[in-house]
RNA sequence: GGUUCCUUCGUCUAACGGUUAGGACGGGAGAUUCUCAGUCUUCAAAUAGGGGUUCGAUUCCCCUAGGAACUACCA
């Protein structure tokens, strides 16, 4: 029917019945009973009217989800009148979700259970055109840590933030399937072929399922060290060449790879752990130098120390076990732990206290490189020692 | 407020009405070790509360509590 309520008086209608703290919530039927005198009234006001569904006052309406079973509302609690066609023309949702799964022909309607209080609305207008209605399957909604809908402030939701932050498809494929969802409680790897095989509706479980980011990182990070070096290689490529470095260099890109591969949760931790070799650290805090309980000033000896001794060892081509003994040799002689050396090394080599393997990183950087900046990092200590 | 849906470790979940209530993430401890990871071993951790039905209830029923969704001329 045609209603002629203007935006004003919905709204005071509305504020006023939460002023009443009223138990009838929403569209007072003002509109529904015109007379036709009173329509042409309006008319002549030149009021744009909407037009609303006329909603059985009496009576109930059903309809049978696939995974919640039989859902019953009351036509007095469905929706009062709800507008169908705005004044401008256009349709609202409600009739348009109908209208266009008729049309398409569309058998099953599987969404969220937010829409649940919409279901019998929808059913009373497939009624009201003398349409079947689709079978509907109600999935539990997916929510925040914080118990309410999962939405932008939790953390990425779109499917292409999740790619662009490194996730994995598969990854995350894998591990949405098992949000509401589980085959038979213990095994939780499946590709996307087997879940075409083996989802099944009916062990969709009815309670909404709180997003874990952490166990997406987890998937994410056992699904990448399933990947080859060369595999794992190509996907990081993106990352490492947005920052500008030079990548000419394939044999140590995949060397890199195959180092990182145990420590990267998403694609783009690469650019974290490779930093080091594209650019020069800068250490503005010495105190990285020295390891936990260890004085600078020994720390700078040990520094000092170790670069002779990988300096002579690696133009010597010693083994690397065999290096590794003389600084632990060095560190007993100082009296400090075997890390009071390698955490001035590797503070030098990478700029940072967390790093790849010492030797790795040495072999990626190249003995050059690695010399000079052992040399840069001594003149930095000396200057922070005075 | 009203209506509807939901309720097993912190989180995702398993358990023909009969199990020491299982697994995974996360957390703790330990091992490996040059840091960080990774890997391995190991520990703690739950049936929301109260009534029924039953020889027996996580499981079935009722009540309470709690949570969520919806309640637009948005979708």
């Amino acid at each position: 029917y045609h209603c002629y309520c203007s935006p004003e008086r919905l709204e005071a209608v509305r504020t006023e019945q939460q002023a009443q703290k009223s138990q009838y919530q929403g569209y007072d039927r003002h509109c529904r009973n015109l007379t036709a005198e009173e329509r042409a009234e309006k008319e002549n006001e030149g009021i744009k009217p909407v037009i609303r569904l006329k909603v059985p006052t009496e009576g109930k309406t059903s309809f049978t989800d696939i995974l919640m079973g039989k859902i019953t509302r009351k036509n007095s609690d469905v929706s009062p009148d709800p507008i169908l066609l705005k004044s401008d023309g256009f349709p609202t949702y409600h009739l348009a979700n109908v209208i266009d799964d008729h049309l398409m022909e569309i058998t099953h309607i599987m969404r969220a259970q937010e829409w649940i209080p919409s279901g019998p609305l929808h059913i009373l207008l497939y009624e009201a055109f003398g349409w079947e209605p689709p079978l509907y399957c109600h999935l539990p909604m997916v929510m925040g840590k914080d118990g309410q809908k999962l939405s932008k402030r939790h953390g990425s939701t779109a499917v292409a933030e999740f790619r662009k932050e490194g996730y994995l498809p598969e990854a995350l494929l894998n591990y949405v399937s098992l949000v509401g969802w589980s085959y038979d409680g213990s095994r939780e790897f499946f590709t996307k072929e087997e879940l075409e095989e083996l989802f099944s509706l009916e062990k969709i479980n009815k309670a909404p399922g709180v997003f874990d980011y952490k166990k997406l990182e987890w998937f994410n990070g056992q699904y990448i060290r399933q990947k080859s070096d060369e595999e794992l290689l190509e996907l990081l490529m993106p990352y490492l060449e947005a920052t500008g470095w030079d990548l000419s260099n394939k044999a140590v890109l995949l060397h890199l790879t195959a180092v990182a591969k145990d420590r990267l949760k998403v694609l783009k931790d690469i650019v974290v752990l490779a930093r080091f070799l594209f650019e020069e650290p800068s250490w503005d805090d010495c105190s990285l130098f020295a390891a936990k309980g260890v004085d600078l000033s020994v720390a700078s000896i040990a520094l000092k120390r170790a670069y002779e001794i990988l300096r002579s060892g690696l133009e010597a081509k010693k083994e690397q076990s065999v290096i590794e003994e003389e600084l632990a040799a060095l560190a007993g002689e100082l009296g400090i732990k075997i890390n009071g050396v390698f955490q001035p090394l590797r503070v030098a080599i990478t700029g940072s206290t967390v790093s790849l393997p010492l030797f790795d990183s040495i072999e990626l950087l190249g003995f050059d490189h690695t010399m000079n900046r052992i040399e840069d990092a001594l003149k930095q200590v000396q200057k922070g020692i005075e």
